[in-house]
Order: structure tokens, then C-alpha cells, then sequence
DNA sequence: GTGGTCTAGACCACC
DNA sequence: GTGGTCTAGACCACC
């Protein structure tokens, strides 16, 4: 995993494990790596790892089982949550870019459904 | 403006500059600051402005009169022409990253459709 | 490579390569000399080569691998439309020059079309 | 005029001598300015424009008046002989131009013609 | 090693 | 004054 420099180590590695989760590359109730060993794989201090784990837990998106390890949350309406939350603000994202380039309401979504429909032709 | 060292300063400026001129804050024709001037707001060298420049005056968004200054295009539908190729860009990284989280076209113009709904409730 | 002083450089290292890449001499895929080798053999500076290469690889014509090299582009389609493109610039030329001697269209084709004969036999 | 610093002065004089006088721009049997006054009007040096005059007079190009002045030959065969030099120096060149890229006998034809046609439906 | 970017500074061309 | 090109040299990214 490669990290950009602009953002917090532990704030990237809280998003790369949320996509995980959500792509259900890490399933509901699924162990996860060890905190030392989340930390070897990444090559990052393990209380970078902690700090990302630990507000995870906070969210409620993963449970912490002292002496056993950290458990992705089994309430699948929180993992919808979750990505409901993560899509609404790469959404959100693209209209503050077109309308940094006035693109009305009306046009972003002519926009979009022209490319959604190339796409489908292809 | 601030620079953000992942991306080349050089373009970083000329994505600026495209935005300002698809926005119309530099319309069509309109003269730019001098290179030496643009190097001194920006705070970064002046060869550094000029490969911006002599991009944008390769790509015809700008053209260059030796000994009198680099002004915007007249043709504007070069100018839409880029401002389609801006939003295009936005909008297909916005699908990557919706398609990352496992959401098929069908759920991916759902969630626009109803952030769109809930924005013009506003 | 000797360099005429009323064109840039950079643009002379650019046709010289165009010339040798549409005339085979350096084929497709083919792996260009280092930057700073070229450089050496042309007595330039790294930065006016890297201009001519990168220019090149904006019109991929070339393509360019960090860390690894410059290479010739695979894309035999784009190797014919420069040769096109260079060839026409040659013609419009002619045409050109042979209209400042007030040839008419007509006089020029025959001017055209003696010369061609006239090779043909030797 | 602007003299290009490659090719000697004295040269490109009787060049655009040529051209003019091909062109009809100077007619058969018409007087030139002066020599000095060609010097001001080119800016440079007396000896230059004669030089480039008495080689055109060895050409019987021109023609000299001691005391009198130079005029254009009224031999309009020798003028069609300038004209058919010069025609066939350009065509050569671009023969050259375009089996220095590998075009045979038949695709140079092949060009032209395509040109000839482009031009004409214009 | 190999390419990519940037700075500092010089000099030229056009006005 | 204004843009365009080039050099020298440094430093970074990828391998």
C-alpha cells in the first residue's frame, strides 16, 4: 500500500480497510491480522495501526475482543452505512468539481447519463 | 495557491488555469499576467510557468504573442471542448471509486440520482 | 548532428528522430539511447533532450517508462500518420514556393510530373 | 528582408531578386533602384547588393548601363529558363525530403496527387 | 541507472 | 517589457 504523504498515515489505513470491508474483501465477523502483523505489512508503526483500529472500533464498523483480536462488525446495516456514507462523499466531491467549472445542476446530470450510457454501449 | 507535492507544480498550474478559464473568470481572449509575474505570484521559477504556458499554447487553450503576452483562446469551442474534458475525467473517477466499493451502474445512478433529489429539496 | 541556429533545438533533436523513427531506422518498440546519453552524443543539455522526448511522448509517438528508458511506440498506425503528416508539410511547401514563381496549379503539376519522368528514365 | 544567418546575404539577395522578377514583380527591361539605395533599403553594405547584381549580370539576368543603372533582361526565354532552375531546385528538394522517409517513386506521386485533388475542392 | 521536475541565471527575439 | 530557449546543476521517483 502506497501512502500519500498529505494525509494521516492511520486516517489512509482506516480507508483502505473501509473499502475492504464494503467490497466484502474482509467479510461481516471476519478476523482480521493481528495488530503487529497489520503493521509489518505495511511497514508503519503498529500505533498508527492502533489509532486506525481503535476509532474503527469507536464506529462500531469493527469489535475488539480483548486477548483475541479485532472482528469486522457482523451488523451488515452498519457496513450499508458505511458505504453509503463513503459514496455520498465521492458524490459529493464530483459536484463541487463541476460546479467549479459551471456546470449547472441540470447539465452535471445530462453529464452523467451521457457517460453512464457510453459506458453501457461498450 | 497552495502546491501539492504529488503532482508537478507545472500542472497543478495549468490545472488551474483550465479552471479558471472554463469558469469564465478568464474569458476569452483576455490577456494573462506576465510570465515573470505569474513566477513571482505564484512563487515558483519562471521556466516553471513557462512549461505550463507552452503546453496549454500547444494544446491551443491559449495563444502566445512573442514580445506582447499569452492570452486566452477566441474559440470557445475549444473551451467547451475542455470543460468536457474536465467533467468527463471527474466523472469517470467517480465511477472507479464507486465501482471499488462494489456498486453495480444500476446502484451507481441510484446513489446520484438521489443525491441529486436531495439537493434540489435544499 | 550539426544544429541550424534559427530553429530551436530541442525542435531539431525532435525531426531528426521523427525522420529516423518514420524511415525505420529506429523501429517499433525500439529502446532510445539514455536522456543523458543523447545528450552527451549531441552535445546539448539533459533538458533540452528530455523537451524534444518529452514533446514526443505527449504525441506518443514515444513512450516513456521511469526508471527504464524511452522507447519508439509500438502503434505502427501513429508512426504512418507522422509520416503523413511530415510529408504533407513538405508538399505544402513546394506548393508554396512554386506559387511565389507564379506557377499556376496547372503548371505546377507539370512541373511535377516532367521531374518524376525525367527520374524515371535515368 | 530578413536574412537568415546560415546562408550568405549577398545570396539571398539575387534570391528574392529572382523570385521578383519571376514573379513579375519586376518586369522585363525595368530599371532596379540603385545600388546604394538597395544598400539602405536592406541595410546592409554596398558591396553586398553588388555582388549579388554583377552575378545576376554574368547570368545575363541583368543587364548593365554604365551610368545608367541595372535592368531586368528583356530575354523572356532566359527569365522561363529562371523560372524552370528554380522550380526544379524545389521539386528536388522535396524528393529528397520524401525518400529520406521512405516514400517510393510511387507513393510520392501518390501524395502530391492527394494534395493537388485536397486543394482543389477547396 | 534511468527518466522527471525544478531552480537560477543567461541570452535572444520581437515590440 | 514580454515571451522563448538553453545551460548547469540539484534532487526526486522508480528500478
Amino acid at each position: 500500500m502506497q501512502f500519500d504523504d498529505k494525509v494521516p498515515i492511520y486516517y489512509q489505513i482506516k480507508n483502505n480497510l473501509y473499502h475492504r470491508i464494503v467490497a466484502g474483501d474482509l467479510a461481516p465477523g471476519e478476523k482480521l491480522p493481528a495488530v503487529r502483523q497489520l503493521a509489518v505489512d505495511l511497514t508503519v508503526n503498529v500505533n498508527t495501526v492502533q489509532r486506525a483500529l481503535s476509532e474503527m472500533v469507536t464506529e462500531q464498523v469493527l469489535t475488539s475482543k480483548r486477548g483475541v483480536g479485532n472482528f469486522v462488525t457482523t451488523d451488515t446495516a452498519r457496513i450499508t452505512a458505511l458505504k453509503q456514507r463513503l459514496s455520498h462523499g465521492y458524490i459529493e466531491r464530483l459536484y463541487t468539481q463541476l460546479h467549479a467549472l459551471r456546470l449547472s445542476d441540470g447539465e452535471i446530470v445530462t453529464a452523467i447519463q451521457a457517460y453512464i450510457t457510453a459506458n453501457k454501449e461498450e
